[in-house]
DNA sequence: TTATTGTATGTTAGCGTTAACATATTCCTA
DNA sequence: TAGGAATATGTTAACGCTAACATACAATAA
């Protein structure tokens, strides 16, 4: 025999003859459910330790119609609020005794359908979205829904009367962080990376514009500079600030501020500042969205917008577990959560 | 009435039934295996989709004793290279028709622990492990391989004789990455970032004293600065470069170059050294590791050692399904890949 | 004492699927 | 035209688990 020969799983009923009682006695002592004497719940431990037990969760959910299990799937993980996100979805449902799967998609709707799919396929119990919204996907996780799968959106919206939304009020910051630059004296306000194919850009952008015009700046056009349709995730908007950025400096009547649609893209856009000799905030000021980590440690430092990412994941992880555990269906709840502004030096000195 | 009755999922005996025919029959025609007539076909497929129907998974892989599903196990995610890693691993494994969760675990033994389990007793066919090797962890990994649990360590090691290994010559970058320093005129080099209780972060260190004393340089513990045993992982270890170098620009006999142990660490060394005044790389040279993104674009733009992370996911995934799919046990196989040193600004004019 | 409740176990059946086997029927080929 | 192969379908029995029910004995209450 040329390598070794492999110990086959024990199942329960090994476990249960081994100990010399019946299987149900052997499921009692695992899940921990049920009468069983001490003596015999030793005996049973026992056997189960010999036998290294572990249960299948293919039989157990089969029977039982419940993994206790989550998804959640994300568009971009390389991105410190993925991470927050996926920290607060998790400890919320380890908190719970659920168990959390991520499937990663980015890269449109075949695969966010075949991330779906899979997850519906091994029967987790309910669903957190968290990518960008598109046709073939929506479609599929609207039959999900209406085959009695739970499902929350997360940053995004997905009109269901059964799906539940958690979010940032997305246009407030785009307000309060327009308006900040606004009272610091600056007229001449740039919008960078604006894609209007994704909604939470977009309510920034619409918030970017009513700051404005409650100030009555007129919105030019030239300032609000974007990338289409960009479908690019974390660092690689770093790039698209910086050749906006640049773009922008180059006109004849420059910005003297500018609001990116997030961090990464605002470091981009001070690269190219830094690049072009000039200072920040003194001749161009700078300002986020989100609040990543470096954020705060970079020189100048970043001011930005907020946004409680791990709470978000926290309430979406409850509004799914309320819509596992519910016997009755539950209408459709939003959850908007603010969003605060952080001033930096980038923005003022 | 409150609330709209939703659909029940409809099984096999149900579209069965409704095509009338035999539930095997439907099973070949979902899972397109033997022989069925075309006529057959059609009034099944229509049946399915009248139905919505969605295959059981769980009783599929209960029945089947394989669900096609890959546990990958990541310790930080907020890191450029897990999402290429994860990238990798994922396109390897669909082109394949396997499907990809991933378990997110950065605190430690237990969550480690807790991850592994729920993988296994959601029966996926192999695990990935990508998480730093911890003792709790480990054994009970072991356990699982015991159990016939295909198992492969990416990035780190796991010592089993059926455990398969992908990472990158950590020695012989930190070796280039000190020598190319040496190359260049140092002869004070910082070691910045130590920390010993993880085995690709000492093959490093151990690369740079190698490299040091190749050249007939002693070796100054003074220079070689670490965070103990810190857990921390993507943009925190910026911090711990920022911090580490404010210690080493304080010294008497301050460093003239230093190799950090990741990109971010080395972006924190920039960031102290731009803070004191002082000039990369004129008066401190830095050289980092993994080459992200964003090492590329910073200014002055970051020397680092490049290493292959996508490409690591897909041997990783190849060699699992080689595990998976092989009817003989296979003995433990190694693929460590070649690092490059990318020279940029921040090591030479 | 007898009924009542609590404790401790066992038995049965079925969750939804498919491997393995059993039939039919058709189609060649020798 | 017999007989083997290919095609087309159905039947049965698990996979490993647990809900539901059944039983048995103890301890307590009336």
């Amino acid at each position: 025999m040329p390598t070794e020969l492999k110990k086959k799983t024990a199942t329960l009923s090994d476990i249960a003859e081994a100990a010399g009682v019946a299987a149900m006695t052997v499921s009692r002592v695992v899940s921990g459910v049920g009468y069983v004497s001490e003596s015999t719940r030793e005996r049973v431990l026992k056997a189960l330790k010999d036998h290294n037990f572990r249960r299948n969760g293919l039989a157990r959910g089969l029977k039982r119609r419940s993994t206790e299990t989550v998804g959640l799937v994300l568009g971009d993980i390389s991105n410190p609020y993925s991470t927050e996100l996926a920290r607060g979805v998790r400890e919320t449902l380890l908190s719970r005794g659920f168990n959390l799967f991520i499937c990663i998609s980015d890269a449109g709707e075949t695969e966010d359908t075949q991330a779906f799919k899979s997850l519906a396929e091994h029967s987790v119990d309910g669903i957190i979205v968290a990518t960008r919204s598109n046709k073939g996907g929506d479609k599929y996780l609207r039959e999900l829904v209406e085959t009695n799968v739970p499902v929350v959106a997360l940053g995004r919206d997905l009109e269901h009367r059964h799906v539940d939304l958690v979010g940032t009020d997305n246009f407030k910051g785009g307000f309060v962080a327009t308006e900040h630059l606004i009272e610091r004296g600056h007229k001449r306000i740039a919008f960078l990376g604006a894609n209007l194919s994704v909604g939470s850009q977009l309510k920034r952008l619409q918030g970017y514009v009513a700051a404005l015009e409650e100030n009555a700046i007129a919105v030019d056009d030239e300032l609000v500079v974007g990338h289409g349709d960009d479908n690019v995730g974390g660092y690689s908007t770093e790039e698209i600030g910086f050749e906006g950025m640049k773009r922008l400096l180059s006109l004849k009547n420059r910005p003297t501020a500018v609001f990116a649609r997030n961090d990464f893209t605002a470091i981009g856009a001070m690269r190219a500042i830094s690049d072009a000799g000039l200072s920040i905030p003194k001749d161009v000021a700078v300002v986020g969205f989100d609040d990543i980590p470096m954020a705060a440690r970079m020189s100048p430092s970043l001011t930005t917008v907020r946004q409680p990412m791990r709470l978000q994941g926290e309430i979406a992880a409850t509004m799914l577990l309320d819509r596992i555990t519910s016997k009755t269906p539950i209408r459709r709840r939003q959850r908007v959560l603010d969003c605060e502004l952080i001033v930096r030096e980038s923005s003022s000195e």
